[in-house]
DNA sequence: AGCACA
């Protein structure tokens, strides 16, 4: 039975991650890496025995997912390459969105007191809505003119990261893009970075795809040319 | 290898 006859679902199910990666980061590296696919509702990763190593990562859009499951096959993800198939069910989070949620009361009795209504369940996310491919470049914030004023450099300036953001987990979503040479970030100032590539072209299309690209589901990067 | 919702 190979694996790829399961039919495509809004969730990937993931697999051979690199089990030394602590649960919350895991997570927020994965919803940063695959934002890029499109919307995401939801990242399950559980590091029991039985779950360690893998994850799900649920998107508002299948085609988001198919994109993901194709186009991040074998990404090389904490240095393992990631396998990626569709999930087998359906997650909880679109359940309840459905109204097909079902508490899992099979093995466990706890409620019978009261049903809970959750009301929109979903809107979370915020901000932007761009399934397959392309996270951002329109995105708006206070200081967009530095884009403007600052010419051209091979060196990009990148700002509004959260506090602990890694060189790792931003090397994850710049290494994709053709000339990356390195991310350097200075201890003494966390939520900036400069990430580095061969030429001005390679990192102004770097910047076009990653402008705004939601490092949290509340903090966007926001990338200007760093000053030569 | 391992398909859950801590």
């Amino acid at each position: 039975m190979l694996t790829v006859d399961i039919p495509p679902n809004q969730t990937i199910y993931v697999k051979n991650l690199n089990e030394k990666v602590k649960k919350e980061e895991l997570k927020r590296s994965l919803y940063a890496l695959f934002s890029q696919y499109g919307r995401i509702l939801d990242v399950v990763a559980l590091k029991t025995t039985k779950l360690r190593g893998q994850a799900w990562i649920v998107f508002s859009e299948i085609t988001a997912a198919s994109n993901a499951v194709r186009q991040m096959q074998n990404f090389p993800f904490y240095d393992k390459p990631m396998r990626i198939q569709y999930a087998k069910g359906k997650s909880d989070c679109i359940a309840k969105a459905d109204n097909t949620f079902v508490p899992k009361d099979k093995r466990r009795k706890q409620e019978d007191k009261t049903e809970k209504k959750r009301d929109a369940p979903q809107a979370t996310n915020g901000v932007r809505t761009d399934n397959n491919g392309t996270p951002a470049a329109s995105y708006r914030n206070g200081r967009s003119n530095t884009q403007e004023t600052t010419p051209p450099n091979n060196i990009l300036f990148v700002q509004n990261l959260t506090h602990d953001t890694t060189e790792d987990m931003l090397q994850l979503l710049f290494k994709q893009f053709p000339g990356f040479k390195e991310v350097r970030m200075i201890d003494a100032k966390p939520g900036i970075a400069f990430v580095e590539f061969d030429d001005d072209n390679q990192s102004s299309t770097a910047m076009q795809s990653l402008q705004g690209f939601k490092i949290t589901p509340q903090n966007s990067m926001a990338i200007s040319y760093a000053k030569k």
